[in-house]
DNA sequence: TTTCTGTTTGTTATATTATAACATTACTAT
DNA sequence: ATAGTAATGTTATAATATAACAAACAGAAA
């Protein structure tokens, strides 16, 4: 299992790593695609890792134009559409906001486990569930293509808290 | 495994029974809550369940005022919380869209397959997927609460016709 | 280089989905 | 009857997402 997004109350973790970590994971794949993450791709996907927790597009939007752009919704999301595309980035449809994807490159079905208390987003690649939706999938002739996974829930963190 | 909706290309199927018991069971399940299942309430839930597929929040606005009605989105949102909280419909997230439930009443963590060509929901309550999920998330120390399981793929139909 | 072509981004407008806030009506219990 | 609560009506607006067309840019071909 992969934490992909800590909502620290407190100090800041050091997160910076990890976003650094995915940038460089998302070039090298976008180079082995001959797809172009430009300028403005490779700031959405940073500033959706920045984040502690699933971020709407609209406060990619925001963040944006902090320092003085003037984007508008269409840039964000197409850029989001192509992060989207190549697996960089995921959407989390139970909360309308998007995660980065820890594990790009690897097709994958994933499941998110998202905390209701701190929005922190984990992703797994459990083999147990891909089986049993598969096997009741089969029963029922059904042709597996996205299924989205979204438990929500309490992380351990919150959940110990009380 | 409960069929939900069925989109028949051709003719008609008899749809119009599984209204009826869906009512009927909204009905009793109300009564026996306390619950006030009003003419409106009961309308919303009647379109949804009369749909083939699922239903936007906006489709179902307009068939309610099809016939001279002059509802605003309030009246259905407000109806669709209700039917919502009584476990009458299931919003299904990745399309932003309502069907009706089949077995309302027992409280369930339900998986829907949902063929992106015929539109059909189907409703499932595998133990197999459930114990997955709490074993993949005990694993983690996560406590699950709401899971979201929209498996989208093609219908044992829509694949055979190919 | 220059030109061509397709891709990316900018810009404006608008569609779609959902809710806030407050007024009115209807139901229930006393 | 009437007070209190729940449900609905009504108006406005928030939040999310896309259409359509123009301008800028990158890479290939001449």
């Amino acid at each position: 299992m992969t934490l992909m997004k800590k909502n620290s109350p407190g100090g800041d973790d050091d997160h910076g790593a990890c976003v650094e970590s995915a940038l460089e994971q998302a070039e090298t794949l976008c180079r082995e695609r001959g797809a172009r993450l430009t300028p403005l791709r490779r700031r959405v996907l940073e500033i959706i890792w920045e984040s502690h927790a699933p971020m709407g597009a609209y406060d990619v939007l925001e963040r944006m134009n902090e320092s003085g752009g003037r984007s508008a919704p269409p840039t964000v999301y197409r850029a989001l559409d192509f992060l989207l595309k190549h697996g960089l980035v995921h959407r989390i449809e139970s909360q309308k906001a998007f995660v980065g994807c820890a594990t790009p490159g690897n097709a994958h079905k994933a499941q998110f486990f998202i905390c209701r208390d701190c929005g922190t987003v984990a992703e797994t690649h459990s083999e147990e569930i891909g089986e049993a939706i598969e096997a009741s999938a089969t029963r029922a002739g059904f042709l597996v293509e996205t299924p989205v996974m979204e438990i929500n829930g309490r992380c351990k963190e919150c959940h110990d808290d009380k």
